[in-house]
DNA sequence: TATGAATGAGCATTCATTCAT
DNA sequence: AATGAATGAATGCTCATTCAT
């Protein structure tokens, strides 16, 4: 129930000195842990297949993260900045409102495609994280929906739309779309992210322009 | 029910003739197993919490069950009837494709929203059946898209549409919205499955009607 | 280590009356125990499998035998009864004490040809009888010793031997080469019960004679 | 050392480097396991006993080890390697037949003395191997039977003797009565290992020269 | 920094046995 | 006589984590 990363006393949890080689390694850590979480799934892998894979015994891991849970968390995080990094840029841009939202939702399923593997543990895995950590996702997964929310709304408004359809729905719709992507992609398929990408964005703009579809 | 457990096929355990006291264990055990999945996860969930919300001893279970993933495999097999008729019944309608493809829609979101834990469970755990259960679940799938691709493209063929949008993109990219559904939907929630479907519906009827949507 | 057969109660123990239906289905029990014993031995075979081939519930088993060991047990039981009386007969000959030896012998393979599902469970299983009825089997094992060292002690003095080799162990060299039948002998094999017990008898002889061999 | 363990061959747990240390321990943990399974039998036997023995945790013992059955292969591989190396050095003797015979039965019977735990496993418990294990463990019972009937036919070739008896039997025979020693001698007994090995070997000489004794 | 060894808690599964009906 | 259900204890095995070296 407590958060893992607050079992050490504060003293012995002075920061080590993040020299080049020690970054180094985590880096390399959390490139293998991605690889491993998304081949078996966080709950099925284990600390061991990542040790093999990096050529190193398991406990020494140890010396680098606190624990399994805490290289998910790590996942989240760099996951997390990236994703509130490509709203902003689309919040930047100075254009009419319903290009804006077709250029984030390409570059947003272009990042997805090409992110894939750290994609689909987001996707699927977020749930296996516990108290204070688990608090944290959720509340970052709302921020996400508001930013995306509040492009969307933008467009409807620009456009004018006479609404028949919640736009909230809109956007959980498009967010489970996106969602969905690592749930088929793969790298060697035959469509291209970029093609991918095109269709995508013009579903979820068209997502957004049905809100005022008539029922019937 | 259990198709691939011919393990002790030796002397074949006789299966045992189904009276209703044990059918309504056996139902009661399905129960519970569904709680407990779609509240934990397939594999973070333990058989030991089953049967502890049963009130009965761990390995009574297995009376009624062979293995843990046996219990995932009779819920998947319910919840694949279940749709394969939803699919049906749409296919036997006598209306007007985009019609067809409406009702379907409305349906199929019902059915995951009154159905939700199962629904969960199927989108997020059938990647732990194992063996010939895990192929014959991926045939499933790979059957539920060819279905659900059928209905789409004769929408689209009586539509007319000029496409500028691959269907294969728009059927993926409704099965995931679909398929997200259970990522947020919580039967406490203040929208009823009913507005949910309505909504939903319209929003898949515009993703098959977008796929000739202009990109620019 | 207490035996099992004491933990019910004196009273509650009333042995049943022994009816035919009883008995039938008692002996229709320890034949089927008898072919599961062999073919996966006694520690490997379960309860359940037996059940299932007689076709009857595993705990209906419990109305006719008190434990698995007591099953065990019984099958040794006829054993004993059967190799006793076999060597008794050979003690009633009146014959030559070598003839004695060489007949004895042969009745000895062929009873263990002929009963050599059972017989391989007496030489593999009896360690895994506990308590007294450990202690019986052991005493019942010396008994047959005995005897044998009996039969094969007269035919050397018969033959009035020098002996270079203590009888104990040409005793102890025959009962394994007897008891390593079931090792080897399959039904469906080439050589006959007969021509094995022909073979063997007259090694058996071979070696009793051998116990006046020059070592050099 | 072992062979089928290729088991988590994907990421190919690198083979541990066997230093000092960790060979120290792995050969207590054979040790205790031989006397284990010598005392309960290796189906009776837990691997918790073992654990229990050496003073470690169950789980501990994974560490060096695969399964159980990989234990008991261990120690059949043992086995095996010292027994194909008794028959060896008996065909490299420049010997007359009957005295290469007379030497490897007192070198096979010694060993199987000096070794009567691993003997006693070797003898009753083979069965419990499964799959390729246990047909690799099988074809070597095949290979030590030819090595050894080749030995006898040699004799008796060079005996000139007129078979009444197939050699084949003789074989069985003696093979019986070799595997029947852990079935009775202690190491507390009375007879030392010597002394044993002396009359066995005589009588396994004799039991060979009686392929022409006359039936009758 | 990293190793090697061990821990301890947990897991799915099996099975002889009991007993109310 | 037999059934059907449950018990309870054990079993082999896994794995995240710790820690002395």
């Amino acid at each position: 129930m407590t958060t893992a990363s607050s079992k050490k006393s504060e003293t012995a949890r002075r920061k080590k000195p993040e020299t080049a080689r020690r970054k180094k390694r985590r880096d390399e850590i959390y490139d293998v842990a991605i690889a491993v979480f998304n081949r078996k799934g966080y709950a099925t892998a284990s600390v061991q297949e990542i040790a093999d894979e990096i050529g190193v015994l398991k406990g020494s891991l140890y010396y680098y993260i606190d624990s399994k849970e805490d290289l998910l968390q790590g996942i989240f995080a760099q996951t997390d900045r990236e994703f509130l990094e490509l709203i902003d840029e689309a919040l930047a841009l100075e254009v009419p409102e319903l290009e804006r939202l077709r250029r984030f939702a390409r570059a947003w399923c272009l990042w997805y495609l090409e992110n894939i593997e750290r994609a689909r543990i987001y996707v699927n895995d977020w749930t296996h994280l516990t108290g204070e950590r688990l608090d944290q996702v959720a509340e970052m997964r709302k921020e996400y929906g508001r930013r995306v929310q509040d492009i969307i709304n933008r467009a409807i408004a620009e456009q004018g739309l006479e609404l028949t359809v919640d736009p909230d729905f809109a956007r959980l719709y498009v967010f489970s779309a996106v969602n969905g992507l690592p749930m088929w992609y793969r790298r060697e398929g035959a469509a291209s992210a970029e093609k991918i990408a095109d269709a995508y964005s013009t579903l979820i703009v068209g997502t957004v322009l049905c809100t005022s579809l008539e029922a019937e």
